[in-house]
DNA sequence: CATGAATGAGGGTTCATTCAT
DNA sequence: AATGAATGAACCCTCATTCAT
C-alpha cells in the first residue's frame, strides 16, 4: 500500500496527540487542542479518526507498534536465554526512559478504559516473537514453569516499574536497570546464577 | 441545632464515587452521578467535598486507608522476614482481587494527574511499618540491598500485576498469589530457598 | 414599638449587606456571603427577610433613610431659601463622600430593577419636608418655575454626580462641592446672583 | 473555505443581548436566554464573546457607539457655543427617549461592575470631538471655568435624568428637554441670557 | 479534502431557600 | 428563634462532532 501525501497529517495528528495527552491528560486534551499542535483545522481531525475513541484506539497501536520497533530493531548479539530477555529488557526500559511521554499516554489510555479487549490484543500482535522466545525458554527449562500470561505481564510490569524508578530518579539509570533485570531474572530463572 | 453533617453522607458518597468511577472511567463519572449513586442530591455532594479534586484526592486517601487496615489488621503468625512478606503479599492480592473496583480507581487516580504529590505521601504514610519491615529484612542481610523504593515499588506492581492476572481468569487465584509472591521472593531475597 | 433584641440581627444584616454588595456586587453578593459577614447563621438571614428580594427592598429604605436623618439632623442655619438648598445639598454631598458604599448600593439596586415602584415611592416618603421647602421656593419666585419632579430629580442627579466627582478624586472635595451647587443654583434660581 | 464569523450573528447576538438585559436584568440574563433570542446555539455566542464578561464589554462599546453616531450624524446649523451645545443635548436625549433599553442596560453595565476602566475609556473615546468643542467654549469663556470632568459629567448627568423623566411622562418631552437644557446651560454658561 | 464556524448536550459548581434539629 | 446541612434548579462554559463553504 503506498503511503500517501495525506498520511503526514495522519502522523502529525498521532504525534500532537501523544504531546497533549502527556502534557495535560487525556480527559483535558480536547480534540482542538490536538488538532491544534498537529498545525491542522478542527475538522481535518475527524476526517483521520472518526471519533476520538478511534483516535485513542489508533494511538494504542501507534505507540505499541514504535515500541516493538525498537525492541526488535537490531539483532541480539547473545544466543542464550539470559542475554535475549536482558537484551529486550534494556530496549525496553531504554525506550521508556527515552520517551517517557509515550509511556505515560500507554498508562492513561490503558486506564481510561477506551481500549477495547480486541485493540488490547491487536497491540500486543507485534510482540509475538518474544513470546516465542519466552515459551521456548520455558519449554527448554531455563525459566521456570510458570503460566505464560503471568510471566509476560510480569516482565512488562517490572520493566515499567524500573523505568518510572529511573524518571523518579532514585539511583542512577543504568544501575536501576541493571538491577532491575537481576530481580526479574532470579525471579523467572530456574538457576539463575549460570 | 442543625442537622449536622453525617460520616454516613461522607461514606456513602465516597463508596457511590468508587462504583461510578470503577464503572465508566474517572471522566466519565459526573458528580451527578456520584450524588444520585449515593442517595443525596446534587449539591450535597459539594458540602462535603468542595470540589471534583477534592473528592478524588479524599477518596485516593481512603483507598489506601482501606488497603492498610485489610494489610495490618491481623498480627502476622510468621516471624521471620520470608513469612512477614508473604503475610503482607497475601493481604494485598486478598484485598485486591476482592475489591477489583478499588484497585481499579487507584489506577484511574493516578493516572488522571490529579493526585498532587502531597495526597500521593500522605497515602503512602500508613504503610510506614511495612517500610520499616523491609528496611530492617536489607540490614539484616535477609534482602538483597537495592535501593528501598526499588523494592517497594516492585512489590506493589507485582502485586497488582498478579491481582490483575487472578481478574482476567488465567489460572487458580491461590495459585497464581503463591507463584508470584514465589517470582518476587526469590528476586529479592538474598537466599530464596532458605 | 419597643426595640427587640433581635434587632440587632436585622440591623446587623442590612449593614453587612450594604458592606458585601459595595464590594463584590449585588448578583455577585450571595445571600451566604451576607449572612457571614454579619456574624448570623445562613437560614437566620431569611427569618429576618422573607427573600433576597424583600433584603433588597428594605436595604434600599433603610439608606434612604440614613441619607434623610444626616439631612435633617441639624436645623440650617440660613432662612432664605439659597441658603437652605445649601445646607442640605452640603449635608447630601457630605454623606455620600463619607458613605461611597452606601451610595454604591443604592446605584446597584435602583439598576438591578429588584425595586418596585412601591417601594421607590416608600423611599422617596422621607424627603417629604425637602419637597415642601422646594415647593414654597417656586410658590415664592425664587426657584424657576419648573415641573417639581424635574427639579428634585436633577437635584439628586447633580448630587450624586458631584459626589462620583469628588471620590474620583480630580480635585478638592469642598472645591467641587461648592461648584456643583452653583452649577445647580443658577441653573434654578431665578436670580441667581442675589 | 469554512463558514466564516458574519458581521450578523456578531450584531445579532448584541442586540439579543440589549433586549434581554433591558427586559430581566444583567444578571438575571442567561447567555442562553440572549442566544435563544439571537436565533443562535448557546455555544454559538460564545464563538464570538468568549466569557459573558467579554459580551457585558462589547456591549458597553457597542452602544456607546451608537450614542456616538447618532450624536455627531448630521453637522449641526448653529455656529455658535449654545447651539452647538444644544443639538448635541437634543440629540443625547432623543436617542435615550427611543431607545430606552440601550440607557438602561448601560446603567447595568456601569453598575455592575463588569467594565473595567480601560473599556470604559475605550467607550468615552468616540466623544473626543464632544470634550474638544466644550474646551474650546471654555477658553473662549463662553463656559464657565469649571473642572472639565464635572462639566462633562454634569451634562451626561442631566441628560440621562431628562431622559429618565421623560420616560416616567411627568411632562411633554418637548417641554422637558427644552427646560432640561435651559438649567444645564444657565448652570454652565457665563452669560447665560445673550 | 480542508477548513473552522455552528451546534447543543453535558458538566462542575453556585446559591436562594427549606427544614430537621 | 437559631443553626447550617440539604436541596435542585440554573448558570456559564466546554467540547466532540457536523456541515456549509
Amino acid at each position: 500500500m503506498p503511503r500517501r501525501k495525506t498520511d503526514d497529517k495522519h502522523a502529525a495528528i498521532l504525534r500532537a496527540a501523544i504531546q497533549v495527552i502527556a502534557e495535560r491528560g487525556l480527559s483535558a486534551a480536547p480534540t482542538s487542542a490536538i488538532s491544534k499542535a498537529a498545525g491542522v483545522a478542527e475538522g481535518t481531525l475527524f476526517t483521520y479518526f472518526a471519533t476520538k475513541q478511534d483516535l485513542a484506539n489508533a494511538l494504542y497501536i501507534d505507540i505499541k507498534l514504535q515500541l516493538a520497533e525498537k525492541l526488535f530493531a537490531r539483532e541480539p548479539d547473545a544466543a542464550n536465554a539470559r542475554g535475549l530477555m536482558q537484551h529486550h529488557w534494556n530496549r525496553f526500559v531504554q525506550w521508556g526512559v527515552a520517551n517517557p511521554s509515550h509511556l505515560r499516554v500507554l498508562d492513561q489510555l490503558t486506564a481510561s478504559g477506551m481500549i477495547s479487549p480486541k485493540i488490547a490484543a491487536e497491540g500486543s500482535a507485534p510482540f509475538a516473537q518474544l513470546e516465542q522466545m519466552v515459551r521456548a525458554a520455558i519449554r527448554s527449562g531455563v525459566l521456570r514453569k510458570v503460566p505464560f500470561l503471568l510471566l509476560t505481564s510480569t516482565f512488562e510490569a517490572m520493566a515499567q516499574n524500573t523505568i518510572r524508578q529511573i524518571n523518579a530518579g532514585i539511583e542512577t539509570p543504568g544501575k536501576l536497570r541493571r538491577l532491575g533485570f537481576e530481580i526479574l531474572w532470579r525471579g523467572l530463572a530456574v538457576r539463575p546464577d549460570e
